[in-house]
DNA sequence: CGTGGAATTGAGCGCGCTCAACGAAGGTGG
DNA sequence: CCACCTTCGTTGAGCGCGCTCAATTCCACG
């Protein structure tokens, strides 16, 4: 919960230079909730993620949502193009953004070629974030697409720990993440840890037992533990 | 087939500074099939499609392709983070391509504000039509995720008829690009000329007859126009 | 301790995948 | 020019996975 990313701020103590104008920046305190953004407010701001968590999403014309990006700390969001524009909400009792005015942020990185090229690093990474994210929701099955969730949140989890995830989110943001039903993403879940890939700790942490399965694809070829034993083990 | 886009090139000549070193470029031209770029190669060129069209794909560990991007006329790609990567192959027998070393790219960047602006929008474009796609993938059913697809291209196309849609891609590309199967993309093109709300001049040119109707997601409640009169008119 | 939303599990059904066959289109070599 | 072949595109039959509806349990609130 308490996970906090004060390192990784560029725009604050540019580089070499010392020309530029520093980014005027705000803190803001979020609550679980509570929206950052809207889907038709002008993007004139960006977003560093410092603590907590959010998720970026889109309301469909049939009332369903869909989740197109986490955002854990460190990340940075809110650059948007004019044509699609999403909203962004707290997802963490506690989370913790730095506001920056996009004009003024654009004057660093005009002022800077060494900002300009984070934030062109920027840009990439969350691109490469979704195309990453596309083949996830290309998996067939709905175990292979929560694994391959729980193995991208662990990739950019902050656990020290080298099998512990922590979930900040509830399965209904993971159904709308993966594209499918709240019902089907528990029994995964539930799936995953009778096949003994996956262990409870509480509701939202997960212990990733057999990484390579999940890594290789669960569905492939995975046969339970041994049936009998796992009901026992399971009481 | 001939639809080029010379326009819009902005790395070789650059705007109003004239310090910058314009970047070296190369254009290329590739048949059918022949790969731009391998998934292993080093990140150290960015490219420009001046006409035809190509496909960023992904090979899976179970043998599928999941195709994140077609690239057509007036798009960038190329630009990639270091941990994950694509490779790009020619779609149209005839596409031709202008590749900048990333090295001279970057050093125009820095040495102009105004072109390390650009390539900032082009990232950001890149980025919202990838999580543009992610909304398309969500959709529930495979005539959704068509009809959807047809808009998009149909919004990228460089056609000027407003409801003709040239698709320069096989059905194939259309199915690991909306991760279902390829007769399952077959299934709802008919379904959706059976609808009425495309009708085809060729094989890979659309008629877009009752947009709307996509637009508002063909699958809610819609009805064929008449189940007898349409077969007399498949004839 | 009571309450309401979140999470899990079950039953039944429909959509899309798989396997299969066939037709159409384009390319090659004789 | 035609015969041949490969690839693409379409349509059908059957089945399995995930969605929907529903009930129950779990947990975090006040």
């Amino acid at each position: 919960m308490g996970i906090t990313a004060s390192s990784n701020r560029l725009f604050d103590c540019a580089s070499g230079g010392g020309k530029q104008t520093p980014a005027r920046s705000t803190t803001l305190t979020y609550r679980r909730g509570q929206q950052i953004y809207g889907e038709i407010d002008p993007p004139d701001h960006w977003y560093f993620l410092c603590s907590g968590a959010a998720r970026n999403y889109a309301l469909l014309a049939d009332g369903r949502r869909r989740i197109v990006d986490f955002l854990l700390p460190g990340d940075y969001f809110g650059f948007r193009a004019r044509y699609r524009s999403f909203a962004v909400e707290a997802i963490a009792q506690q989370t913790e953004v730095v506001r920056y005015s996009r004009r003024s942020l654009e004057a660093a990185a005009d002022g800077d070629p060494w900002v300009a090229g984070q934030v062109r690093e920027i840009a990439f990474e969350a691109l490469a974030r979704s195309q990453a994210r596309l083949l996830i929701l290309g998996r067939v099955t709905a175990v292979d697409k929560v694994g391959a969730f729980l193995l991208e949140m662990k990739a950019r989890s902050s656990d020290a720990d080298e099998t512990t995830l922590t979930l900040p989110m509830s399965r209904y943001d993971i159904a709308d993440y993966l594209a499918i039903s709240v019902e089907t993403v528990s029994r995964a879940l539930s799936e995953l840890r009778r096949l003994g890939v996956i262990r409870f700790a509480k509701k939202n942490r997960v212990l990733l037992l057999r990484r390579r399965l999940l890594e290789d694809g669960v569905d492939r070829d995975t046969k339970p533990v041994s049936l009998r034993f796992e009901k026992t083990c399971a009481a």
